[in-house]
RNA sequence: GGCCAGAUAGCUCAGUCGGUAGAGCAGUGGACUGAAAAUCCUCGUGUCGGCAGUUCGAUUCUGCCUCUGGCCA
């Protein structure tokens, strides 16, 4: 390892399906197990307890044996957000550096990881009562109203967001109403680079042939309901303080799973439709990825070989 | 066997009162600062089932044929 291990953070991220998983795991063992390496986990589904096994969450024997920070740590009924995740997996590094462990940041929520890497500026939180308010406007005023609203009040916002796009729209409406301030005058506050403090590796595991990671998603799919996916998504569907406008019950899977119980798709619909959100997912996971810089692309394949291959990498001295 | 309704984009379908056609879904490429597994933007040539007839011109009207569904035997 150069220099300074104790500093190291290593991110492994890759489309849905990739094994990205296995790898972490494998990774784990070549570090020295538990007690040397911290995973922590970046994925914005995972961190729901009882949804297991749509969102192909490691099961519980794998998770004594593999750790992983950030998991089953959010109800359904309560949003976990992007700056959540950034100020748990900061804290989260701070206790397995004390530990002495490296910490290695492993998942497929570019957003979450893009937002860990590169700061994220310190906002207001969505108030649901503002919200609410605003959404009522765009529902009477219409879109454009409330675009060229935002254009007199954050030009530089508004340049940025397609009329079309209710959910950015509202939110930099409700910043500003909230903060009275311009929400592109309060980006670009956070420095990550001083806020990580360390060298971080990036590495992703990328599909070679994209037909191969669809096939390999559809298997999974079969796989997933097999083992009682729409038993969990009953027990979800029957809560009462449940509902689909909620982000987990947005979820690849889960949402088509609410539409099927909720009698508006055929089943047929519902398989073939999570199926195709779930390439739609890859697809746009891949999208975050091919611009993306200092990263270290490795093939998809058997999970050993990649661990062995970033632990290889991990020992070059890096210049300078 | 008779009658009726269909046949148009990968799929489901709209449409052209006769001037060679467009939506949704899928697919493609892209954007992204507290919902991100979210949200949004871009990209549409296809023997308009086949053959013939009428016409300056037929995917559109007519006839025959093929296939699919329904009803009657």
């Amino acid at each position: 390892m150069n220099g300074s291990p104790d500093r190291l953070i290593v991110v492994l991220t890759g489309p849905t399906a990739t094994g990205k998983t296995d790898v972490a795991c494998a990774l784990q063992d070549h570090l020295g197990g538990a007690d040397r390496v911290r995973l922590i986990s970046a994925d914005s589904a995972l961190v729901y307890r009882g949804m297991d096994i749509g969102t192909a969450k490691p099961d519980a024997a794998m998770l004594s044996e593999y750790p992983h920070d950030l998991i089953d740590i959010r109800d359904p009924a309560d949003p976990y957000t992007a700056a959540d995740f950034v100020s748990d997996t900061d804290e989260a590094i701070g206790r397995a550096r004390r530990l002495g462990q490296v910490p290695i940041v492993v998942g497929g929520t570019m957003m979450y990881v893009k937002s860990f890497l590169e700061g994220i500026a310190e906002l207001p939180e969505s108030d649901e009562e503002l919200r609410a308010e605003l959404s009522a406007r765009y529902e009477a005023e219409g879109a454009l109203a409330l675009h060229s609203e935002l254009e007199t009040v954050d030009p530089k916002a508004a340049a940025g967001i397609h009329p079309n796009n209710t959910q950015r729209l509202l939110r930099a409406l409700e910043v500003v109403e909230l903060t009275g301030q311009p929400m592109s005058e309060l980006w670009n506050q956070a420095d990550a680079r001083e806020r990580l403090g360390g060298e971080v590796r990036q590495f992703a595991v990328l599909p070679d042939d994209r037909s191969r990671l669809h096939a390999r998603i559809e298997e999974r799919f079969e796989a997933m309901l097999a083992a009682g996916f729409l038993d969990e998504m009953q027990t979800l569907f029957d809560r009462a303080d449940l509902h689909p406008g909620l982000p987990s019950m947005r979820a690849v899977g889960y949402r088509q799973g609410w539409q099927y119980l909720a009698g508006e798709l055929e089943e047929q619909e519902f398989r073939t439709q999570a199926v195709t959100a779930t390439r739609r997912l890859a697809k746009r996971q891949m999208t975050w990825l091919r611009g993306w810089q200092d990263l270290t692309r490795l093939t998809w394949g058997a999970p050993e070989p990649i661990a062995e291959n970033i632990v290889k990498q991990l020992h070059k001295q890096v210049p300078r």
